[in-house]
DNA sequence: GTCTATAGAAGGATAGAC
DNA sequence: GTCTATCCTTCTATAGAC
């Protein structure tokens, strides 16, 4: 039986608000920074009404955490050992750029949670994520190493590509400050630097 | 008269202790998430203590908050137009990288700060900072007309170098997680990075 | 300058009527 | 499913003794 199926139309509905309310608040706020009652106005509801749809506060931040290191690394598992080396990093830039624009408070999110020192998904860093990391570190070491792209540190590479997009969404504030209103969607332009700058870093020259 | 000097040693030692303990928690909390408790037991003193010396909560806020703004553009001021294009790039990538690797708590501090909407810095980034960013970014306008390095747009370059610096220092947990423990230092190999990776992008060819 | 005691508000969670 | 009322804890800040 899926629980989702047994729950009625406004239960869904509910629950879905809350889910997007607890996400707006504790990407701002971090979790202990976070208010029930913050939520509970911006999902339309009650304090009391809320925690009759989710047993307490962490039991809605872990509901948001799980799975968001998922959608965050499906781009980086995409990376196709078997395609064209430049064309697969510059894809994957592109890929983890358009999630920075599509979801940034997922971004938040996660930034709040490092930053507090991934309380609730430090083993999920140091498993999960290295693990993947690891696998595709020897893929891009491999690329080089065949001399189809230059020379590169490739957790390095891939720590600038998390830094630079994610920079989008979790500095959006000053991002938006700085470039002013005329330029008010700063992704056309960050999409095409990202990509000249990755390109002009990887592609092999003066191969001896 | 300058008002530390009315300060007693133990006002001056006990302040610090303050202050330093703030960055600690604030870095890592957020404001809201932060509390006198744990700043208090982080500084040795009884919460009624630290009250003695800062009146509030928001007040040992404020002060961690200013002046760091300033310590954080330094580095871009020092950007002289005078110099050589490339070098001139490359030396405040480096100077940028060591206050992360040197202050990470005061990056967080920042991070955060932004994170939460910029409250209380909102105004001095659309001012002060804009109005640098925008005279440091007419300059590499001119190098890149001047043919002196390739053509980039300035804005998303500084907003690069600031994500990829920071990044060693917000992320530390996740870069820590990734690398494992045998490579616990990563600011050595950080730096030749992004050393490649910025000349490779300034640096000019195929002039036609 | 530092402490104990405590005021007063805010926050998380529960009880029970409807 | 939703509400009012309420409990208990945590939190900021103050009072006042020492």
């Amino acid at each position: 039986m899926d629980k989702t199926a047994t729950r009625t139309r406004i239960q869904t509905k509910n629950r879905q608000a809350i889910l997007d309310a607890g996400l707006a608040v504790f990407s701002q706020q971090g979790f202990r920074g976070a208010t029930l009652d913050q939520i509970a106005k911006a999902a339309g509801l009650s304090r009391p009404n809320l925690l009759y749809y989710f047993p307490s506060k962490e039991a809605i931040h872990v509901v948001l955490l799980a799975g968001l290191l998922d959608t965050w690394l499906d781009p980086l598992r995409a990376l196709d050992a078997g395609g064209n080396p430049v064309d697969e990093v510059l894809a994957y830039v592109r890929r983890k750029l358009e999630l920075s624009r599509d979801f940034p408070r997922e971004s938040r999110l996660f930034a709040n949670e490092i930053l507090q020192g991934a309380p609730r998904i430090g083993a999920a860093l140091s498993g999960e994520l290295k693990e993947l990391v690891d696998e595709k570190a020897a893929v891009i070491r491999g690329w080089a190493a065949a001399g189809q792209i230059a020379e590169v540190d490739p957790y390095h590479l891939i720590f600038s590509i998390w830094a630079m997009t994610q920079h989008y969404a979790d500095f959006d504030v000053q991002v938006h400050a700085v470039l002013g209103p005329e330029r008010a969607d700063p992704y056309p332009s960050a999409g095409a630097y990202l990509d000249t700058l990755f390109r002009s870093l990887l592609t092999p020259r003066n191969v001896t």
